[in-house]
DNA sequence: ACACGCTCCTGAACGC
DNA sequence: TGCGTTCAGGAGCGTG
């Protein structure tokens, strides 16, 4: 599933049920995620209480009392569940948490991933900046760091296209295969572009595109191809909005023209040829 | 140091 | 209906 947008509707639901709960108990069934679960997870967690979560990129981030980080990547297919119960497993369930809020009330948190290319792990609080996975992160769209400036640095010394620009984590964080296009469609840049090509004027309109369609996106909780689902079972509604990805030989809203579809480092790539320069 | 394929895995959709 | 093939929203790793 999930770029940014998915998995900050995830995050925010999960920060309505897990502020200020207990951790009752922490059930694996399976350790072979992308990587090994370690295994001391279990006992890291169990009695502690959680805090705040917080979204880094496409990582889901919830601290405890005890200064320790749960984190979770819900990779391509991952999914978090949560109900006022303890359902019966099903399939692909690799990890439960059961929590107990103030009000002496039970929840669970099940994580679900078909494909694991997942992962759940635990940091403490002052590796933030030093996990593997966390230390090579990029800007934050939504952060003032996000800069034409900061942009041109980093382009004037690559060499590929603006496509594969957008999907580098370790330039913006949390854009995927589907925010790119929609990203380079609003923005009327054409994905095949070297970085190295675009002006200040290119810049900027990436920049605005970026943080509009991201924003607009997460209000209508993600977008649902296949997978994704927000913790409550609910859909996300920004696949009505789509205005390239998956269009192809569509009319273009821009033009009427018809979306194409190119192959750029193995990923769909939907773009309008006539809208975008 | 960088850019680019390859790869992990399951399931759904499609073609014959 | 059944079977084989292709494709999928991520991203680290090995290679050149």
């Amino acid at each position: 599933m999930p770029e940014l947008p998915e998995v900050e509707t995830v995050t925010r639901a999960l920060s309505r049920i897990v502020r200020r709960s207990k951790v009752k108990s922490v059930e694996i069934y399976r350790t072979d995620l992308r990587w090994k679960v370690p295994d001391d997870l279990k006992e890291t967690l169990e009695n502690d209480i959680f805090e705040e979560p917080f979204r880094r990129g496409k990582y889901i981030l919830i601290p405890t009392e005890k200064g320790n980080i749960l984190l979770i990547h819900l990779g391509m297919s991952g999914q978090i569940k949560i109900k006022d119960s303890i359902p019966t497993l099903l399939k692909h369930d690799h990890i439960r948490i059961i929590i107990e809020n103030k009000t002496n009330h039970i929840f669970s948190i099940t994580y679900n991933d078909p494909r694991r290319f997942g992962y759940v792990d635990y940091l403490n609080k002052v590796d933030i900046k030093k996990h593997f996975l966390l230390k090579n992160i990029g800007v934050e769209p939504f952060s003032e760091d996000l800069t034409k400036n900061y942009l041109h640095n980093i382009f004037k010394k690559k060499i590929t296209n603006i496509k594969n620009a957008l999907l580098d984590q370790k330039i913006i964080a949390g854009i995927g295969n589907i925010y790119a296009s929609e990203i380079l469609f609003k923005a009327k840049i054409k994905p095949h572009r070297n970085v190295n090509s675009l002006k200040s004027k290119d810049l900027e309109l990436i920049i605005k595109s970026t943080k509009e369609i991201l924003k607009k996106s997460i209000k209508k909780g993600g977008t649902t191809i296949k997978d994704h689902k927000q913790p409550d079972g609910k859909l996300g509604y920004f696949k009505q909005d789509l205005a390239v990805y998956g269009k192809e030989n569509k009319k273009c809203i821009g033009c009427n023209n018809l979306i194409e579809v190119s192959i750029i480092s193995n990923r769909s790539t939907f773009f309008c040829d006539y809208c975008q320069k």
